[in-house]
DNA sequence: TTCATTATTTGACCTAAGTCAAATTTCTTG
DNA sequence: CAAGAAATTTGACTTAGGTCAAATAATGAA
């Protein structure tokens, strides 16, 4: 999996200069503060957001609660995926954890460019690839593993998730509650 | 997200001649029969099932249980995703649970296609962006939602995997005991 | 049909995780 | 530094779902 990752910068790195240029053509830099939305629930997510520097999490409310899906770090891409896939509103929040400086790549202009630059259509095609096979693993997690298996899992494979991020938006990424993830540790 | 099935296969519709040819000439049909498993652990999924008709499913071992994480039927394409992206060992099985008849897309012959016919490399990336779209909503239903309430949601959405197949194996793919799902069917 | 196998249900009991409330600890910011 | 706010922990109790064992159905092959 992860050697997927790198299998895709290699594939951004190798790209020939016409194509990696219009790639620069069609995003812009941006900064946010700590606590800014990147996007809103209800919005629909027209940009991806490629994080430079800082931290950001994608999350949704149910009944009320934030449930995170995805922590994202340095040179991870932050997108609602469904929202952007169908350019239909969002049900998700991308929020900045920390202040954050990112890559912003328009969705159209990304589309046009796909139309024009197989390499970006086959490029965006490892992108879903990707993505689909974190869900895959994350899928398995909860379909066959208790909450401190899980739990032990971050510690092991993401660390810094552990010292970075507050508990509570652990705990709603590994769908438990507050005080069980704070009796898991004590445990350990 | 059931739209976007009917968009793909608009577009596979609108493909031009030459390309729908090749992606014939890519195509082989074959039948199995009920119990046979078209994939194996430790096997590299080096093909793609469409099923043309009949039931199947990919399931994985978890300490000697299969746990179900797909059901397909007609018109569904049967792969274990990351096997078949990376091309190394498959964790999953893919198994006939009627007699299956599928058209099978060689991964090799595929690759080669979508060099030459940018469209169908298109058409990989919706059928991953669709196969991402399915895995989140799976997610979700773990993440937040009760037993019941995702028995339930099958009972609504797809009404016909209740009548076709096992408890057993319901319960598998729901991530619960079988007692569990008959108890829960009891209640209703 | 009938017997045997397989699928499903039911019972009794157990365990992981949730909830609500209160106590601490840790951060912030004046 | 101190006070208040936020984050985390702890306690007491509840509940969803698991496990193991036994009892019924339901199927299917002889």
């Amino acid at each position: 999996m992860t050697s997927y990752l790198d299998k895709i910068n290699n594939y951004i790195k190798s790209l020939d200069n016409d194509t990696l240029t219009v790639l620069q053509n069609i995003s812009t830099d941006k900064k946010f503060k700590k606590g800014d939305l990147l996007l809103r629930q209800n919005e629909i997510c027209g940009k991806s957001y490629l994080i430079i520097t800082g931290i950001a999490r994608k999350y949704y409310l149910n009944d009320g609660k934030e449930i995170t899906t995805e922590i994202y770090f340095e040179n991870d891409l932050a997108v609602s995926f469904d929202s952007y896939t169908l350019q239909q509103p969002s049900r998700e929040f991308i929020e900045a954890l920390t202040d954050v400086s990112v890559s912003i790549t328009h969705y159209q202009a990304f589309q046009d460019a796909k139309t024009k630059y197989p390499k970006l259509l086959a490029l965006d095609l490892m992108l879903a690839e990707y993505y689909g096979m974190g869900l895959e693993n994350r899928l398995f997690q909860f379909h066959t593993m208790t909450a401190t298996d899980r739990y032990l899992e971050i510690l092991n494979k993401s660390p810094y998730i552990i010292q970075t991020i507050s508990l509570t938006i652990i705990a709603s990424y590994l769908g438990i509650s507050l005080e069980t993830l704070s009796r898991i540790r004590a445990k350990i």
